[in-house]
RNA sequence: GCGCCCGUAGCUCAGUAGGAUAGAGCGUCGGUCUCCGGAACCGAAGGUCGGGGGUUCAAGUCCCCCCGGGCGCGCCA
């Protein structure tokens, strides 16, 4: 069962070609519309409205039964009869929304949050969460084969400043705080767990220590973090597919097939600090040390990003002989995209565009050195802006104020944080309101969306204690149109919801033709959106008209049934649940 | 200075390959309960879509310039 939209969409495209369908903004115009006759009216010198009478015409007789037909101008208009309505609603409140899509097989990657394991997961990874995990949850609904992953910073400087952290703090006055040093309370709090183990280190005193058992020592604390992490992380309902360990991917094959890549295509030279160049670079990473020593000191190693579009070229190895962050994180999307994934997506951070660029550049390198094709992109999580009291909290890592995903799942709980954070779309700047996500009425829209479901719940209860049974809804009758129509947009609104040519990958599966759109953003928002007038629609049906009791209490309850499926259905994709009851 | 995001009703925001009269929620004002959950519902007022040019049959949407706000511009991660 597809409901109304996909059949639509389905009939339309199989006997007009790759057209799109809409909501209409105006019930007078019908439930569905097309413009395509104006798009198609400079190709083919007809007038728009022409073009509308023959399409209609050709399409009317595959519909019949199921939506009725108006040209206006250059549209067409689609209403959906009555009496269809009525047997898609009666299938929904079957729960038959379960085989929506058909799979596709096609493998899609979305990396997001990726924390640094030295802290708590704070507000803005809270975003990024929520967006990553609703795309996956959509984009698996939509037939997708989807996996999520999160990178584990779990090696480098930062790993070392952790573990000399942890050691100041069991022994202040042996081992001083980094200059980079990790200072929050839940540092010195984890120290305490690690007396015993830092005692041989502690031993040998700040001097006689290596990097390397620094090291080791932070990437143990930094694994307790992670820990951690995925505590909070489960607590937000977020289930990962994929955890990969930086300090894996630095001891595996692909930082030396990075460099042989970049080499072999000539995006390798080196720079010292005066600018002069040299385009003599060995021919493998582990050339450019001699034993444990760089070979070429004061001379830094460039990758030639500026061919792909880059604004300059990038550092890969410093002058001292330490390959940046960027490098690693190089070697760790080549891991990616030899996995065979047909999409690869990454979420960062607001503050992590300008990061952007330089990894499309190298992704691009990759795919043109390896052969294989995949579409790399990145979502931008807006920041996000804590209100309380309509005052904006101000969130300052010195003054050890850091409001924490705990912290917030502790104040409004679980539901609202997730519905809040997908409330925009997720590259704005979002403000969120801690006072209003806590009240349990209607001005809170998880609330509001939540209690329509529990409120069917209650009422299927109440209609079963009293013998009153779902009938065959047949066809809806005054405001029960309104409601059986707006449960049929569901399909509609996943779609919308992911970029263009993820929706024609989508209709591809089903064996359509594809526009090869490209463009277009996730808007989880948009589902947000309908939820939260389907709700509205609901309550409002449900205040005008008695159900249990009233002539057409069974078809009633058929239509309740199907909204309180699809409420469920909806927020469940939004990692919300839809609880029973509201107490 | 350069780059990215943003500017739409008093507030927070939708408007996604340009398309029908620019929508919603909150707030404000005024209403609704003999009844299944009132944690709800209905109605009204409220707009030069930051400003100016341009492209188009059609611009909130695309292009250029300007104004305002946020973020980013390391051999940090």
């Amino acid at each position: 069962m597809r409901g109304a939209y996909i059949t639509l969409e389905r009939t339309l495209r199989e006997r007009v070609g790759p057209v799109e369908v809409e909501r209409t903004q105006n019930p007078k115009f019908g439930d569905f519309t097309t413009n395509a006759p104006f798009k198609l009216a400079r190709e083919r010198r007809q007038p728009p409205p022409k073009i509308a009478q023959e399409m209609a015409e050709s399409v009317e007789p595959h519909l019949k039964g199921r939506f009725s037909l108006s040209v206006a101008g250059g549209y067409i208009n689609f209403r959906m009869e009555d009496e269809a309505l009525g047997g898609w609603t009666d299938e929904v409140a079957r729960g038959r929304w379960e085989s929506l899509f058909p799979k596709s097989g096609v493998r899609i990657l979305v990396e997001f949050i990726s924390a640094n394991p030295t802290g708590p997961l704070n507000v803005a990874n809270a975003r990024a969460g929520a967006v990553g995990d609703s795309i996956v949850r959509i984009l698996k609904l939509l037939g997708y084969d989807a996996e999520s992953e999160y990178y584990v910073n779990d090696a480098g400087m930062q790993i070392v400043n952790l573990g000399l952290s942890i050691l100041h703090f069991i022994a202040p006055d042996k081992f001083p705080m980094p200059e980079d040093g990790y200072r929050g309370d839940y540092v010195r709090e984890l120290a305490r767990e690690f007396v015993s183990e830092a005692a041989p280190l502690l031993a040998k005193g700040p001097t006689q220590l290596s990097l390397t058992e620094a090291e080791e020592f932070g990437r143990k604390v930094a694994h307790r973090i992670l820990q951690l992490q995925k505590e909070t992380l489960r607590r937000y309902g977020i289930h990962y597919d994929n955890f990969v360990h930086e300090s894996w991917i630095r001891k595996s094959e692909y930082p030396e097939r990075t460099y042989a890549i970049l080499r072999r295509m000539n995006l390798l030279y080196f720079q010292d600090g005066h600018g002069e160049i040299s385009h003599e670079v060995p021919p493998s990473l582990s050339d450019l040390y001699d034993g444990g020593t760089y070979r070429y000191p004061g001379w830094a190693l460039y990758f030639k990003s500026t061919l792909y579009g880059d604004d300059k070229d990038r550092v890969v190895v410093r002058s001292n002989g330490q390959p940046t962050y960027f490098f690693w994180d190089a070697a760790y999307h080549l891991y990616k995209l030899l996995r065979g994934y047909e999409y690869i997506y990454d979420i960062f951070g607001p503050d992590h565009h300008g990061y952007i660029p330089r990894m499309k550049a190298v992704m691009r390198a990759f795919m043109e050195a390896t052969g294989r094709e995949a579409t790399y992109d990145v979502i931008i999580a807006g920041q996000v802006n804590l209100y309380e009291e309509g005052r904006r909290v101000r969130m300052s890592k010195r003054a050890g104020r850091i409001y924490t995903l705990d912290d917030l799942m502790d104040e409004v709980g679980k539901d609202a944080v997730r519905f809040f954070m997908l409330l925009r779309a997720p590259q704005t700047e979002l403000n969120f309101d801690l006072t209003l996500a806590k009240k349990a009425v209607k001005e809170n829209p998880v609330f509001y969306t939540q209690y329509a479901h529990a409120r069917i719940r209650s009422l299927l209860d109440y209609a079963e204690a009293n013998g009153a049974e779902p009938q065959p809804m047949g066809a809806p009758l005054g405001e029960e149109r309104d409601v059986a129509a707006l449960v049929q947009y569901l399909p509609y609104y996943l779609i919308k919801t992911v970029p263009l040519n993820l929706r024609e990958g989508v209709f591809a599966s089903m064996g359509l033709p594809s526009t090869s759109g490209t463009t277009g953003q996730f808007s989880p928002n948009l589902l947000v959106d309908y939820l939260i007038e389907l709700a509205h629609t609901y309550h409002r049906f449900y205040q005008n008209n008695r159900i249990v009791g009233a002539p057409r209490q069974g078809q009633r309850l058929t239509l309740s049934e199907a909204v309180m499926h699809t409420v469920k259905l909806g927020l469940n994709a939004l990692g919300v649940e839809a609880p029973d009851r509201m107490d």
